[in-house]
DNA sequence: TAGAATACATACCGGTCGGTATGCTCGTCA
DNA sequence: TGACGAGCATACCGACCGGTATGTATTCTA
């Protein structure tokens, strides 16, 4: 096993373990035991637990990355971009076979760790924005169309957005109720948006 | 200092703690320090640090409820309750004077106790639920009078504004924002609920 | 007023935490 | 071929965790 793919399954183990549960409750012990690697090579690869998180952080996002990419592509008309979002979201965050629903781990973990932890937040924090961004270029593209009301601030309604998602995952855990997730998710978030009722569910992902 | 007042410093104390960081972070030690009682005080009241907290939701939901009623008091107009509740929330859960902003802890906690911690979820799904019917009655009355648009359910409407309000903490305590917090929660709140344009901060909460 | 129950205080337990010190084993390059 | 650093493995550290065993005042009760 190489160098880097002794730190990328650390990373991925991490992230693994972190999405089941949450940060402070995850040992580095733990990520060593299950991603086969001993606490020498841990430490050899990263300073400490903080650090890593902040890492994984990257990486998660990096891969989320890719598929917003891919979602958010023009090819696919701005209505469908939404649906895309909305289908992605429920896809991957809930997990059919998997009875409990993990809240967005990176973001449940601000809440989590200590001030001390700057850096911690601050890695959530420019992942959250990049979030933001992403849900901005959408309702740009929603309102070029046409398919908003008129009264929408664009921001607003990105951040509306985020929030709401956030939320409704939390949600979603801590009542262990998947379909409820699968049913509230849309309608609230063409409401913050302001999507015309005459496109509520009017597009197919694809 | 009699028995019971030592009982409510444990829970007093735990509850201010866990609000300021999270449950898992919280020791029994600090707890214990904090409150002025010893170790053998807190186990001869509690049998177990899940059964504090189990407690402490308890004893946390009953001081919410006196408000709560209070704020839904049928003496105000249900758009006086509206504005009510959106001010108690920004007045209570941030606090202008501590620069950090906590989500609220019970829920963000629900994301942390590990699966065999049963009894917590159980405690939150009941207060998260005990939320979501002051919020129905809320959006009940909003609708006989007349102020919501024709296509809303109710109870979605009503989990939506749950949902909504502890993403935007959480998005609150990431950020360490208030005064964004502050400012998106209203519109975001009238757009899940469904509120008619024009009575969009049209009252003052009493 | 004896005694039993209550309400703690003190000391300590095994386990786990994040982190470290040290040594070994390789491939690389002079 | 031999020195050297990257990439680990092993063993261990002190601090802290939730929880307990036991002793001791105080209060209630009979």
């Amino acid at each position: 096993m190489s160098a880097i793919e002794t730190r990328e399954r650390l990373l991925s183990t991490a992230l693994e373990l972190i999405w089941q549960s949450n940060y402070s409750s995850v040992g580095v012990n733990e990520i060593c035991k299950q991603a086969g690697v001993t606490k020498g090579g841990f430490y050899h690869h990263f300073e400490s637990k903080a650090q890593l998180f902040c890492e994984a952080t990257d990486y998660y996002w990096k891969s989320v990355k890719k598929d917003f990419d891919a979602l958010f592509s023009p090819s696919n008309s701005s209505l469908e971009q939404l649906e895309n979002v909305l289908a992605f979201i429920l896809r991957t965050k809930l997990d059919e076979e998997n009875d409990d629903i993990p809240g967005c781990a990176f973001f449940s973990a601000g809440t989590q760790c200590g001030n001390n932890e700057e850096k911690i937040q601050e890695a959530l924090r420019e992942m959250s924005n990049a979030s933001v961004r992403y849900n901005l270029s959408l309702v740009r593209a929603l309102a070029g169309d046409g398919y908003l009301e008129d009264n929408v601030d664009h921001e607003r309604a990105a951040r509306y957005m985020h929030q709401y998602i956030q939320g409704v995952l939390i949600y979603g855990k801590v009542h262990r109720n998947l379909p409820l997730v699968r049913d509230d998710l849309p309608e609230a978030v063409y409401r913050l948006l302001g999507l015309k009722r005459e496109y509520w569910f009017s597009a197919k992902p694809t």
